[in-house]
DNA sequence: TAAAAATACTCCATAGGTATTTTAT
DNA sequence: ATAAAATACCTATGGAGTATTTTTA
């Protein structure tokens, strides 16, 4: 039978004053009580662990063997405790994060680097992801956070880490690519570049929406996946389409970028609620304070 | 503050089975007292351990980084345990040697010898010592085991591990040496060579016992401390003297063993009967089945 | 004879048991 | 409806307290 812990810290004690009546005063409790349960744990060791006089208690050669054992049982259990700390804190532990393929490129490195020196001891993986595997993997619990854009569905808690202007994009020369604004309903007659409508409804719907509340449906001439792939038709000419302002960084050369007026998109940081991971909160808050204190549009 | 080791316990049958009820099961106590443990110690940690559902109970996150935890503390506990085990068996731990001068010649050797081969992991320390600091040494705590001769003194443990013939010892050419053996008495008219009296006064009181019963007082024309010394004289023609029969490995030239009827010398494993070291059972133990299994007035 | 530990007992905190309810599939 | 966990309540073991005795320097 093994001993408790508590009593290994009795005994540890005792064995440090030489004492039972010092160590017993020290622990807070009677001498009687202490003696009862040192001699409780010789019996479930069978070893004398202490020879007792009226000068006190000193150890027996199997006690001098047996006090760093105790201590090295003590100080693991203490560790373990501390690593719960730790844990609760998002100190330690894992987070799997998911960076929406076009945040990827300027979100991930500052993000990651801000976690490695901050929270040195997480374990970080990430993951470049469409918007719905994005979506999918944090309900199913393959992901802890993700950095995305709204609207996302129901059922997952946000912060929004960022808000920047949304541009009209034009081919060089485009008679409006002048303008220091726009509006979009100045953009009704234009032919349009889309994302398809299979890559993300509820963003859809946000679009159909906002060309509603300018009074008139967009001509789609062509539909491209991927920002980069946009880009490349506007600068071909082949229509007009909206983006960040970030996303000029995706292309420099025949594209040119004109703020539309009240036309802001917002970058979140987005978990299921019930995720357990006390490493999410961690992030959340490092997260979001590093937002408030750099542009991470630029620091990619 | 830090749980009680039966809580780690629990925590990890839980773990291992992913089930409250399976794991009571195991451990042999009610689901409901495991359940309420288990509370207890998500309590004192500060941090859920467990989901909890219809099917069982999971590992949170903080749960998986707490159990190696839990098993490391649990094993370190328990090879305290163990520590102990092997101390009360006297595999572990420190044991002080001391071999009388004239025995450290031939016993020295085949029990350190032993020793390190059936109780590796003893820590083994040796003193050559003076028939009088042996003694001291063993009453005041400074040797645990000593290989000697009696007479000793009262207050000491001892068994006996060998028993030799004694002779008397003679220069080459004296007219008794050629005898097959002898009695005390046959040497009465003879010069003699023995130890001064303030070596060891027990043994002095004992030799004078035999002269006694041999009918006479040994004229004594020298004396000298060591055995070597006592071999030189004898040689030299100085005078006889009386010897184990090991002795002669120490001199072979110049000097004639005869055995002497009815007188035998015994070898002791002694040590204080209060001494609550482990290693000197298991020591004597080991010494006599040497003693028992091999001639160690030989063996050096 | 004093200082310390051990013993005898009493009490109560809590581990563990039993009955039942709640929860999730 | 079923299987699991949680809750409520009770019991009893044993940790801790008080009074006293024993031991040894």
């Amino acid at each position: 039978m093994t001993p408790e812990l508590r009593q290994l810290r009795y005994f540890v004690a005792v064995a440090d004053e030489t004492s039972l009546t010092r160590a017993a005063a020290g622990l807070h409790i009677a001498q009687q009580s202490l003696s009862q349960q040192i001699t409780v744990l010789e019996r479930t060791l069978g070893a004398r662990l202490f020879d007792r006089d009226a000068r006190g208690a000193r150890l027996t050669a199997v006690g001098e063997l047996f006090l760093p054992e105790a201590r090295a049982v003590l100080a693991r259990a203490e560790a373990a405790v501390a690593t719960v700390g730790r844990a609760v804190r998002g100190e330690i532990g894992r987070v799997r994060l998911a960076f929406l393929t076009t945040t990827a490129n300027y979100l991930l490195p500052p993000v990651v680097r801000a976690v490695r020196e901050q929270l040195p001891d997480l374990e970080v993986s990430t993951a470049e992801a469409s918007i719905a595997e994005l979506v999918d993997g944090l309900r199913e619990g393959r992901f802890d956070l993700a950095f995305t854009r709204p609207p996302l569905v129901d059922g997952l808690t946000s912060r929004t880490l960022l808000t920047e202007e949304v541009c009209a994009v034009f081919p060089t020369g485009h008679p409006l690519a002048t303008r220091a604004s726009l509006t979009l309903a100045d953009l009704a007659g234009e032919p349009w570049v889309l994302t398809p409508r299979t890559s993300w409804e509820p963003w859809h719907r946000s679009y159909d929406a906002d060309f509603a509340a300018a009074g008139f449906t967009p001509h789609v001439v062509q539909r491209a996946a991927t920002v980069q792939g946009l880009l490349g038709l506007v600068a071909a000419g082949v229509g007009i389409t909206r983006l960040t302002r970030s996303s000029h960084s995706l292309r420099r050369t025949g594209v040119a970028f004109v703020p539309l007026e009240h036309d802001v998109a917002r970058t979140e940081l987005v978990w299921l609620p019930g995720n357990d991971n006390p490493a999410v909160p961690a992030l959340v808050d490092l997260a979001v304070g590093l937002a408030a204190t750099t542009d991470l549009t630029e620091a990619g």
